[in-house]
DNA sequence: ATAGGGTTAG
């Protein structure tokens, strides 16, 4: 049916409907089985019609709603109202003679939700619950749930839910889950769930699938591992399933808040269940393992994803050849490495830092440096890292003129130097005691808005004093301070011990030294 | 289908 809304001169039609405002008369057209003009004759007789009896108690009731959200518009911009809303819910519908319904007192629950005036909310729930005898629809609550939460009224929250039944209605999943995932939104919350979920049992609500996801995703959030866990193997007893995506979350999660142990243990579980983890989970798992220098463990799951039928991809051959070389196995790592290759894959910008770092800490810096331009033969452009981590070991052996050819050369490719490509040039630049060239990185360095640790920040210091120069050595600590980072304490020493001669020096670290106190 | 996941330093 098409309604159209038009407006009727007050005169003419008064004493059609009991409404004060000007009121708008529902004329239908198209095909209805009144027709326009039978629709105004008729009027006088609508209750003596039975059969269209319906319709007109529907057409008040759409009246006295029109009126409510009238009446409620006009409250709203006014800042203190007079009349409770529940009063104009009532008037409405005592006005056009008919019942008050569950969708005026959803409107009236959810208008004074949004507009936050939940001390209104009682005198209406009480009257909802006391007076009224309709079966209250769910939705209402599920609604005025999420709106307390939203609002952080936990507690306000909970008892609704537990009211639930004095207002005519059985309580489901669905407004438990409400209730649920408003208790998951905050961790402190979260020891409130357990006490929930009993009552709810108590109360013959049966838990979905539905339930159990959101339990288990939220606890996955907060890294409650085990309770998560715990809370997939209950779902059995209660008639549900688990699906991949719930072990997918458990294994991520695991990943990052368990250890090893934990995260194989699952796998297995997971595996076990009929499901298999997809390429970035199984990343996951072998990173974990790389990180706790178990490459060989990591290499093993490479082969059950093989195995499984995933293709292991860069990503995760790269993980597997970083554990290799951390742990010092550089014989397996060139056996992945050419394992990967067999295998089609093309190294990227990672791989190949990962494989310049191996040669580097075997000292083969040749191999290194010749990886470096068979990657740029091969159209792989080295990145920041890859540069940094050849700076790293040029500086390390003390090679720090190798390592600002490198650098120079990674400014010719329109690569910036990054925080640690400063952190580790200025470093092994004072390393090898060529405190002026990396005086001369320091402020450039300073000048990009990059901010140098301590210790690097202290070493310039005290090589600068070394140098007799003092006044650079007091520039940079003022440097430091107003960055607030604190000096080492041979900073301060060598300055007091170099300024010894300089009264003014003096005096100005004094002042420094007061301020870093009082930070 | 996409991206992101994996690298240095400490």
């Amino acid at each position: 049916m098409l309604y159209l809304q038009i407006e009727i001169p007050k005169s003419k039609y008064s004493n059609c409907f009991r409404n004060e405002f000007a009121i708008p008369v529902l004329m239908i057209v198209g095909q209805n089985e009144f027709g326009c003009s039978n629709f105004l004759r008729r009027k006088r007789k609508w209750p003596q019609i039975p059969y269209k009896g319906r319709w007109q108690q529907t057409f008040n009731e759409q009246q006295a709603m029109e009126t409510l959200k009238k009446t409620a518009i006009l409250d709203e911009s006014d800042s203190n109202p007079k009349t409770h809303i529940l009063s104009t819910l009532i008037n409405s519908f005592r006005l056009y003679g008919c019942d008050t319904n569950p969708s005026a007192y959803s409107f009236v629950i959810s208008n004074l939700a949004q507009r936050s005036l939940f001390s209104q909310l009682p005198t209406v729930l009480d009257h909802l619950e006391n007076i009224e005898k309709f079966e209250t629809p769910e939705r209402m609550f599920t609604d005025l749930i999420r709106s307390y939460g939203e609002a952080g009224m936990f507690q306000d929250a909970i008892d609704i839910f537990f009211r639930i039944p004095k207002f005519r209605c059985i309580p489901s999943a669905s407004s438990l889950n409400s209730l649920l995932l408003v208790l998951c939104k905050k961790r402190e919350s979260l020891v409130l769930v357990y006490d929930v979920l009993m009552r709810s049992l108590e109360m013959k609500i049966r838990l979905e699938d539905s339930t159990f996801h959101l339990l288990v995703k939220a606890l996955c959030r907060y890294g409650k591992m085990s309770s998560a866990i715990e809370i997939l193997n209950l779902m059995e007893d209660h008639g549900c399933i688990p699906d991949s995506k719930m072990y997918s979350m458990i294994l991520s999660s695991l990943c990052k808040h368990a250890g090893s142990v934990e995260v194989l243990h699952f796998l297995e579980e997971m595996l076990n269940a009929g499901f298999t983890p997809n390429g970035s989970e199984y990343v996951g798992v072998v990173t974990i393992l790389v990180k706790e220098g178990r490459a060989k463990d990591a290499f093993d799951v490479l082969n059950r994803m093989k195995r499984e039928g995933v293709k292991p991809d860069i990503v995760s051959y790269t993980s597997v050849l970083n554990g290799f070389f951390s742990v010092g196995d550089f014989q397996k790592g060139e056996q992945v490495f050419d394992e990967m290759l067999v295998m089609g894959l093309v190294p990227d910008p990672f791989t190949y830092s990962v494989y310049i770092n191996g040669l580097c800490k075997q000292n083969n810096f040749e191999g290194a440096l010749k990886m470096l331009v068979s990657m740029e033969e091969v159209g792989c452009r080295p990145d920041v890292v890859t540069y940094n981590v050849l700076i790293t070991a040029f500086c390390k052996v003390g090679d720090v003129g190798k390592a600002r050819e490198l650098v120079g050369k990674m400014h010719l490719q329109g690569l910036q130097g990054n925080l640690h490509t400063y952190r580790i040039l200025i470093d092994g630049l004072l390393s090898a005691g060529d405190v002026v060239a990396a005086f001369g990185v320091l402020v450039e360095m300073l000048n990009r808005g990059f901010v140098p640790r301590s210790s690097t920040f202290s070493s310039m210091v005290c090589g600068l004093c070394v140098c007799c120069l003092p006044h650079d050595a007091l520039q940079v600590l003022e440097e430091m301070v107003k960055r607030s980072v604190a000096p080492e304490a041979r900073a301060w020493e060598a300055l007091l011990l170099s300024s010894s001669f300089s009264p003014s020096c003096t005096e100005t670290l004094l002042d420094l030294e007061g301020l870093t106190a009082a930070n």
